[in-house]
RNA sequence: GGUGGGGUUCCCGAGCGGUCAAAGGGAACAGACUGUAAAUCUGUCGGCGAUGCCUUCGGAGGUUCAAAUCCUCCCCCCACCA
């Protein structure tokens, strides 16, 4: 029901593709996961996630919980239907609002003991109901609940919510193999913080889990990004060369191709949809701010050789028009625009690993960058 | 014609003798955003050869050590009454 299979190995380098196989389709890897929270990748409909490319995208468990909860959901048999998405979809544990929403929260062996950020009201989320959660939401990829620690943290602290995310995947597992589910496939996290000994063994814990695919969780949480790159090169080869490799958070274009180098096979961010709603526009030769005044007369399209259908219809202008009158459409136009490069780098990136030229793909990204 | 209320930095709008280049909005300009409490947040926003100087609060005079703030006249606007 779920599988991974390599298909293409750089020679050069880490990087490879690979086929994710799911109820709901295939997923071609490496992939970016376009971020839906609530039930909705903001601005956009279902067809228009489909015109940028999405192969799959993530749903929240937290959020959803508390707001419509599974009750809602539940009736329309999980997220697919009730959001009218037919392709996979990979829901977050709740793990990260430990981290983003920590001044509401405490963590207990038990779980995260939390007061929601929309009424007060007190929840408990533990491994289990975070598995029951997402079993209900019905996605294709459920991630073991964790424990994402700030940046800067030291040893002690990072230790100990290794051990706790470690303990927790145990018990995720447990409730997942007692649902049966096996169509539901399970990821474990790999926590540790900056300390590269710490994720070999947390790393080594979950692989003994043999769960059907893993994370690395707790990068992008502030740390400089060399040394991001650094715990990210560290961790990743620790993982399973067998299933799918996913780095939680991350990140700009130029990270995805970076950890793609690395053997990473998913990705997901909110970068170019929330980017997007803030005038912040990728391309090719790097990003521009729509709401400067050097575009107010600009009859170009973002990106004189991008094809999505931003670029194929409005000029720059238009769209720091409707920026500057906050009309609704440019959030929607924009968010297309984004989605579409980074689905169309990722296509790229996936192209060159199987024609083998991933390096000289990288460098002239990298070269195309600087004549922006 | 009468009575009352007003004219403030791009706009709206506080201020009503010194701590005022003048609150607060808006607009404008720039920046940030990495498992979404984000269609959000931050900074700048009279001019300079700037820990100081110059110009500015409808116009012109005046009082005072000191005026956007007080007085006189003038020019506009608004409301109500004729």
């Amino acid at each position: 029901m779920f599988s991974f299979q390599l298909t293409a190995r750089s020679t050069d380098c880490l990087a490879r593709t690979g086929r994710i196989k799911t109820r709901h389709g295939e997923i071609q890897t490496p992939i970016f996961m376009p971020v839906g929270t609530r039930a909705s990748v903001k601005a956009l409909a279902p067809e228009d996630l489909k015109a940028c490319g999405a192969q799959i995208i993530l749903g929240n468990t937290y959020h959803l919980y508390l707001r419509p909860g599974c009750e809602v959901i539940g009736p329309f048999g999980g997220l697919h239907r009730f959001m009218h998405w037919d392709r996979p979809i990979l829901t977050d544990s709740g793990g990260f609002q430990v981290f983003s929403l920590a001044k509401l929260s405490k963590i207990t062996e038990d779980g995260f003991a939390f007061q929601s950020h929309i009424d007060g009201s007190r929840h408990l989320l533990t491994p289990e109901s975070s598995v029951a959660v997402q079993l209900c939401l019905d996605s294709d990829i459920l991630m073991c609940l964790d424990e994402c620690i700030p940046y800067p943290a030291d040893q002690m602290r990072a230790e100990r919510a290794m051990a706790l995310t470690g303990r927790w995947a145990e018990r995720c597992r447990s409730a997942w193999q007692e649902a049966d589910r096996p169509q539901n496939a399970l990821f474990g996290i790999v926590q540790g913080g900056m300390f590269e000994a710490l994720r070999r063994r947390s790393a080594q814990a979950l692989a003994d889990l043999d769960l059907p695919g893993y994370a690395v969780g707790g990068l992008s949480v502030g740390e400089p990004k060399e040394l991001m790159l650094q715990i990210a090169a560290a961790t990743l080869p620790l993982l399973p060369e067998a299933k799918p490799r996913y780095v939680m958070g991350v990140g700009t274009p130029a990270d995805l191709v970076e950890m793609t180098a690395m053997g990473a096979d998913m990705f997901d961010c909110v970068m170019p949809t929330r980017n997007a709603r803030n005038g912040q526009l990728f391309t090719r030769r790097g990003t521009l701010n729509i709401a400067n005044a050097r575009f107010r007369q600009d009859t170009a399209p973002i990106d004189e050789q991008c094809g999505c259908y931003t670029c194929r219809h409005y000029s720059r202008a238009y769209l720091r028009h409707l920026y500057m009158a906050k009309e609704i459409l440019v959030y929607r136009l924009n968010t297309i625009h984004n989605l579409h490069y980074y689905l169309d780098l990722m296509e790229g990136m996936r192209t060159a690993i199987a024609e083998d030229r991933f390096q000289a793909f990288r460098r002239s990204f990298y070269a195309e960058l600087k004549t922006g």
